[in-house]
DNA sequence: TTGATTACCATGAATTCCCATGTAAATATT
DNA sequence: AATATTTACATGGGAATTCATGGTAATCAA
């Protein structure tokens, strides 16, 4: 397993979509970039999705060259390929991290999201979420709130790690 | 596995059939032609199959090579070889991009897809495709919207990631 | 010779490149 | 331990380049 993202914080958003990737994810992209070497800045692939999503889903070139290598193995024209296909392979811009650190977000990203000065940067296993922040707030969290709601009032969510494996 | 296509895209066609390129797609197409060099333009195949495909399908040339002896290595006089000899061979149109990054697509390729002033790309594997906005959308997410709708309330695309090794 | 195709030139907008600065964090030095 | 130095980070600005698109002239084809 490669190394995992870990994480959240703030960066601005200046008027170009230039926007600071968290030091440590960068880090893990490095490591997860089997071109990179000392010197040269880490490319990566962010994934947007249809008009449902409302962030961007930003993978590392050996994630996505795993997700690449499972679309491949599914049966030619089978619907299952093609959406996948059109999600990983369509709705997705590949680009690489500048020297300054940064990430470039094109205005049709950034609309996407609806992102204006500022992003939120969230850690999500072997990918990373950029978010604006209101949109995040409103939504992930009460997602949560709610489905913690539901449980015994002292539930642990630990239990649900040794649930885990057994499937 | 060579660079791969990857995003998607509006451009406007104009009426002598000229329209860009992505930007990123020239880059891919550069790097899978064997006989580029800096400088020059890149060629490609553009595969529009019979009157049931109402897309085009655009090949890197390494891409249409592997298709081309894939093809040679099935038995002369084979029904399958005469079908895609029929499709790769017959129903497909060489060219190569122009100074500025364009593709000219004939009137009869326009016309086949009834495309006008404006056309979508989209990546799609190791190829791109191009499609007449309106048919996409109408076409295309029509069949994901029924095919999704078959699904559980819930259900995440993405599961299916997990299941293609196993099959 | 007329409609179509190809080659050249032009331009505004978007994107990339290069450099600059303040500040926080890490390391070295008395 | 306290202070000085260096290094890494986050952010900003302007110049240079690339992109998408349109137009006109030259070349073909029949």
């Amino acid at each position: 397993m490669a190394r995992r993202f870990r994480g959240e914080s703030h960066h601005k958003v200046d008027s170009k979509g230039r926007v600071s990737i968290p030091a440590l994810f960068r880090r893990v992209l490095e490591q997860g970039d089997p071109n990179f070497t000392e010197g040269l800045n880490p490319e990566l692939v962010i994934v947007y999705g249809d008009h449902r999503r409302n962030y961007l889903e930003c993978y590392t070139i050996s994630a996505i060259e795993e997700v690449d290598a499972k679309i491949d193995a599914l049966p030619r024209g089978s619907m299952e390929r093609r959406m996948l296909q059109r999600l990983f392979h369509g709705q997705s811009f590949p680009t690489i991290v500048d020297d300054t650190g940064r990430l470039v977000l094109p205005a049709k990203l950034r609309r996407k999201i609806d992102l204006d000065a500022e992003a939120f940067f969230i850690a999500a296993g072997d990918t990373f979420q950029i978010w604006k922040p209101e949109t995040y707030e409103s939504e992930e969290l009460a997602k949560t709130e709610a489905w913690l709601d539901d449980l015994p009032e002292d539930f642990d969510p630990m239990a649900y790690l040794d649930q885990a494996g057994q499937d």
